[in-house]
DNA sequence: CTGTTAGCGCCTTCAT
DNA sequence: ATGAAGGCGCTAACAG
């Protein structure tokens, strides 16, 4: 039996009678063999591998969508190259450089290049963008707007009337869009907001916060993201701070709030779909099966757990 | 001008006449070509790429270890291709299957095949282990019996005498170990055990335990990790059980520990070292550095937090 | 030092 | 429906 018969068993089944194939296929799993996809690259040009590059591995956020964007490639027969920068740009820039020849396409989570120089890289590869918004590339998004419409509605209707809101990254699109949303709807319910930042954005971070913030005189804290939360609960709790007696804490993604104690209050995002959904577009732009201005916005929602409650008598 | 001498100006410039070499790169430069990586690998069978693969990169456990193997790697310019294999045999072993013909070397990480099943892939391609020991084969192991005997020494310094561990997945090494450790210490310090079982080993599994742990009279929970412990805390706290007022409780893994609330007292396993190290074995291995039969196995010691105190007086 | 000759493992025309 | 032949771009012998 010939390597053509071989090959089109698993590339052009069609063209082969079924049994022939079946009998390929057969053998094939009895000795382990796996066409060899560095040979075939050579010869199509496609590699069925992607990249993946985040800014923070170990960041409770990426964990879901990494293994969503893993899974989902492996069912498209596409094997995914992480990459972890580090929350530096150079080093971003330096693995997409180092990754572009040998992936058929490349998924930037929270990029922190500017527009330019994803343009620049999205020239030589299909670029698909997760929680970055760039006009003409690809991206998916997940829009905490509704999630903290709710939020805030639902302090609203506790009786708050101030808040604090503890930023993250500087320059990140979550932030911006968390900050856009928040200031927005505090104005429709008549709230006083002020923002924090944490420095950085972490636990460590979170927990600095909390001096100013009790300074400030809000009664309930919108927090970046669930880690900046639980440190910013620690931190109440070292100040002898009672939640969500005293203060209301609601924190944001949904990826470990639900398994933590005390239940955090937060607002879920669809990070897992996002990586499952930036992985098919990208596969479907590398197959050339896609076309337009593809921007997916997820939506999200408010969690009610424990850490929210009715504002404190005054 | 042939294209071995091109080759070598990229790969061997030691080999060819200084004024060659930059003549080469010269002309390269303005024709803007760069060697096809794909290419060579093909022809050398080295890629650049070694294979990780982990039960599941969302438990906690994994995403610092995945996180230092990347930065390891790409220190040594390797890339890392990542696969989750749903702790799943059949699935893990087809990913190895699928990555083993480009990549230099695989590091497989809690594993879930059989002993043969392992050697069988070794043969094929250099594997490095984790967490998992099988003589003969390189493997580095987050030892936690150092950590279960302070933890044990600490709990009965405290007064108490009746343990409950909740064990993990059933077959994993890592609670085989766990069990083992703590019925040794426990006998030392004269304390009655009682297992349970965490199914599947997660939040909820933990969670449903608590039950049969308050019924069989323990004062204190060994937990098969961080994830079964906060499950274990939250079905305390559900049943009215103060912690550790009333119930003391230990984690295992220090990879959320102590960015929750309340702070866990925990086993503090080198779990991104293991990542590290688990790289740098493999990398000596696929350039032909290193020999014997390595087995690293790395310590771990107990961080006292806030979940254990005293023996509740009866 | 540099050119020549074979492949690496696969896919893709051609033929048959 | 299958086999045969050439080439993807590069590197590793082996000459010269």
């Amino acid at each position: 039996m010939s390597r053509s018969t071989v090959s089109r068993a698993f590339t052009r089944p069609d063209l082969l009678k079924p049994e022939t194939v079946e009998k390929v296929l057969a053998k094939a799993q009895t000795l382990g063999y796996v066409p060899n996809k560095v040979a075939r690259a050579l010869s199509t040009g496609q590699n069925g591998v992607i990249a993946l590059i985040v800014p923070d591995i170990a960041n409770p956020f990426f964990p879901p969508l990494i293994r969503a964007a893993q899974v989902d490639a492996d069912r498209q027969d596409f094997c995914v190259l992480l990459g972890d920068s580090a929350e530096n740009p150079a080093q971003e820039s330096r693995l997409i450089t180092r990754f572009t020849p040998q992936v058929d396409g490349l998924v930037l989570a929270a990029s922190r290049l500017d527009d330019a120089a994803l343009a620049e890289h999205a020239r030589r590869r299909p670029v698909v963008l997760i929680n970055r918004d760039v006009p003409g590339m690809p991206r998916v998004l997940t829009d905490s707007h509704t999630g903290f419409m709710q939020a805030i509605a639902h302090l609203a209707e506790l009786g708050h009337e101030h808040l604090a809101y503890v930023g993250g990254p500087p320059g990140a699109w979550s932030d911006h869009q968390r900050r856009r949303g928040i200031a927005a709807a505090r104005t429709d319910h008549g709230m006083t907001l002020t923002t924090f930042q944490a420095e950085p954005a972490t636990y460590d971070g979170g927990k600095a916060t909390v001096e100013a913030i009790l300074a400030s005189g809000a009664t309930a804290v919108l927090a970046y993201d669930d880690v900046v939360a639980h440190g910013v609960l620690a931190g109440l709790t070292e100040h002898g701070v009672r939640v969500p007696e005293d203060m209301s804490v609601v924190g944001c993604d949904d990826v470990f709030a639900a398994t933590t104690y005390p239940p955090l209050t937060t607002i879920s995002l669809r990070c897992a779909e996002a990586g499952e959904i930036a992985v098919s577009v990208l596969l479907d732009l590398v197959a050339g099966r896609s076309v337009g201005d593809v921007r997916h916005s997820l939506d999200s929602h408010l969690i009610v757990r424990a850490t929210t409650g009715p504002v404190p008598r005054a």
